[in-house]
DNA sequence: GTCTATAATTTGATAGAC
DNA sequence: GTCTATCAAATTATAGAC
């Protein structure tokens, strides 16, 4: 079963974004990485907007169906642990609502509403499974917090062994 | 003394890369920020390359001078702590090289670099600070990506309160 | 040091043929 | 669904007058 030209776009469109950042690549870049034309990338996805805002649905859709099989309670620290660091593994990127976090102000509103509501379900999930801890929230963020700022480091650094040290105790 | 056009050139560049990024401005968008014509920019900092160069370097060198008060050993985490705190308190700002480590892969090599000097001078200024720890450095990329993290949550929930609940027991 | 003018390229987006 | 062709605007950057 080939992939449709909608979820090739998507591909090519995420991976951009989580390397280069939201204004860091166009639709021209899309069209030459999957050998069609512009305009063409433009009748699957209107605007940028619109393809932002898909491309943040399915990265939280794909995150939360990662997560069915992991552990509950505060083993699944590591199940997010893991998750990250894969992003980083598979050539040095972002989690692509981190990379939409940083850029936020100067992305529409409608982009930066789609990466609140994924800290914000990554956030719930985590909380849910720290119910023993004396600050649930506080400490659900503070390992989402991490995880992202050693993504950050990994990158810049170019080496996955930075982001194991900023992570090794959670 | 009034500030230099040099000087407020990088007052705005600064102020914009770390809201939006480098790709999120322009050299226009600097000169009509300060009242001159993009061409007068062009005569102060040549290429965009130079002047995110010239900006890494001078808040690096900014970061390390507000250092300079702050308390020795593991105390020195809550200077830190503040000095982040400041940055999304004054308009929901990025630390300037979070912001660069978040887009590295489309910068020039040579402003990837800056980013990186000033990681390692933190996190070898923090090392430093916590010989009783049994990782310093572990734990000093810990401390610091956790941070840069509280900022992009902070900044996306825009909310100081998310900022302070990420790094709570810092 | 700042300006006008402009070059060369890129960008997001659209119209309309096939 | 993809293409050619095109647009209007923006971008980085330079030349040369004042």
């Amino acid at each position: 079963m080939g992939q449709s030209t909608s979820d090739r776009i998507l591909d090519a469109a995420e991976a951009r974004l989580r390397l280069t950042g939201y204004n860091g690549f166009s639709f021209r870049d899309l069209a030459e990485d999957i050998g069609i034309k512009s305009a063409s990338v433009h009748h699957h996805f209107p605007t940028k907007e619109a393809l932002a805002i898909r491309l943040a649905e399915s990265y939280t859709e794909r995150f939360m169906t990662a997560l069915e099989t992991a552990p509950t309670g505060p083993a699944r620290i590591g199940a997010y642990r893991e998750l990250f660091r894969d992003s980083l593994k598979d050539g040095g990127k972002m989690c692509l609502c981190g990379m939409l976090g940083a850029e936020i102000s100067g992305l529409p509103a409608s982009v930066t509403a789609k990466a609140k509501d994924f800290f914000e379900a990554i956030t719930t999930d985590l909380e849910a499974n720290l119910k023993d801890h004396a600050d649930p929230r506080g400490k659900a963020l503070a390992v989402l917090a991490r995880l992202e700022g050693a993504l950050i480091l990994g990158r810049t650094y170019a080496d996955l062994a930075v982001f194991d040290q900023a992570v090794a105790d959670l």
